[in-house]
DNA sequence: CGTTAAGTTGAAGTGAATCAAGTACCGTGG
DNA sequence: CCACGGTACTTGATTCACTTCAACTTAACG
């Protein structure tokens, strides 16, 4: 899994900032990190690590998006979730040291910081403050599993998963007078592999809720008008 | 919620030595800390906590057992896992304030120490250093929810799922001529909670391993005939 | 403008849930 | 000692939601 090593100084670093793990960082903590860490841009479809392979490295997602997903020999695949700026995939192996558990796939350009694990395993002896931002970073992508588990293996049924995933893909998105509009950039495959069904189903569990005036979609823009109804549907 | 309060303090703090999470902690913090916590005992079908409510307290788990599960308002139940000695249930919750995503139930006569949030978070800015523990054990936590949602999510079918479960279960268990032995505490109802399919899919499924020779069980006991071929079955 | 990827729709097949009816296995008390 | 009630386990028949397969339409893109 070769890394391309297109190494990128001229951004500053407030993306750091902006990012949730080093906010609460001190500033010298901060300068270290900067100082250890190399930046790259990867390319759509490079791999950032894959799974059951050992952690080697850290990887802060500055810019773009990133896809984690689990992959089964017989070409099955779930989608943990995809990674935005500030998120630190991977962070869980790199300090059990234990294999990766996810393969992380880039979906859009993106610019990443990363260092040797052991690099990283020394910053954090060296800022012990830090591991309180770990820690916080390990919640918050426990809650995320824990809340997966309850759509793939606790809701009975296909329709009530997909439910359950676009009200947490529209967390946060605009609202207007007719409801709920955000971009769904998943085609109706991977959408299929965050909730574990087919491609098919997707579409049909889709185009169900358009007939019943749930939500209604025109190419990749979806748009939310019965929250309600469709809090209803993923029994919640 | 009422927790019965049945104070015993004629243990020493032993039990925690032997925990992971405290074996790293200094004299000091471990003192700490047993200042501050109340240690008590309960019984079976008594609930630590339950999901959807905010975190009041941190438990450490002594002795027993605790059935750690996600349910449904339709009846349906996730096991997440039974959680013994030396773990801390709902840590996640505690740290980040964020409501349960999870339910704990005694299963057998459990003593457990327990210590306000705030006592607990107040405790955490006194000694930095137990950040540590508790990034490990998030870590540990994450890895599991993880191998569960590999089992529950993107195993196709319930032989694949239940050749898992018990691969997972036997783990560290005694090895005779005959194969791996070892109890089987759960009851086919709840090993179906653990992997979402039926108990009377679960009882179908072991026989159908019985008669094809990789497995036998009499009453509780379970021994695994054949390890190689039931790891194939479970597609690792 | 042609090629590829994504979406759509119908029909057939299937794994597992559900329903139903029974058996085995406790501990308890008459 | 055995009847009793409760729980867990077993087994068969039926049903259903979803997968799979296949054919086709639409959109995306160099």
């Amino acid at each position: 899994m070769p890394h391309t090593y297109r190494v990128d100084r001229t951004e500053e670093c407030k993306p750091y900032k902006a990012s949730e793990f080093f906010r609460t960082l001190s500033a010298a903590a901060l300068a270290d990190f900067e100082s250890l860490a190399i930046r790259q841009t990867y390319a759509p479809r490079e791999v950032l690590f894959e799974e059951k392979r050992n952690p080697s490295r850290v990887f802060v997602l500055l810019e773009g998006q990133v896809k984690l997903s689990m992959n089964s020999m017989d070409g099955r695949r779930l989608i943990l979730r995809i990674a935005g700026p500030g998120e630190l995939p991977g962070l869980t192996s790199v300090l059990s040291g234990k294999e990766y558990e996810m393969t992380a796939e880039v979906l859009c350009p993106c610019k990443i910081a990363s260092m040797h694990r052991q690099e990283f395993l020394g910053f954090l002896l060296r800022h012990p403050a830090a591991y309180a931002s770990v820690a916080r970073d390990l919640s918050q992508e426990y809650t995320r599993a824990c809340e997966q588990l309850r759509t793939v293996g606790l809701a009975a049924t296909a329709p009530v998963k997909l439910a359950r995933l676009l009200l947490e893909l529209c967390g946060g998105a605009q609202q207007t007078e007719r409801g709920t509009q955000f971009r769904l950039t998943l085609t109706h495959g991977e959408i299929g592999e965050c909730i574990g069904t087919s491609r098919e189903t997707v579409t049909r569990t889709l185009s169900d809720f358009k007939s019943r005036h749930l939500l209604d979609f025109r190419g990749s823009t979806l748009m939310i008008h019965n929250h309600l109804a469709l809090a209803n549907c993923a029994e919640v």
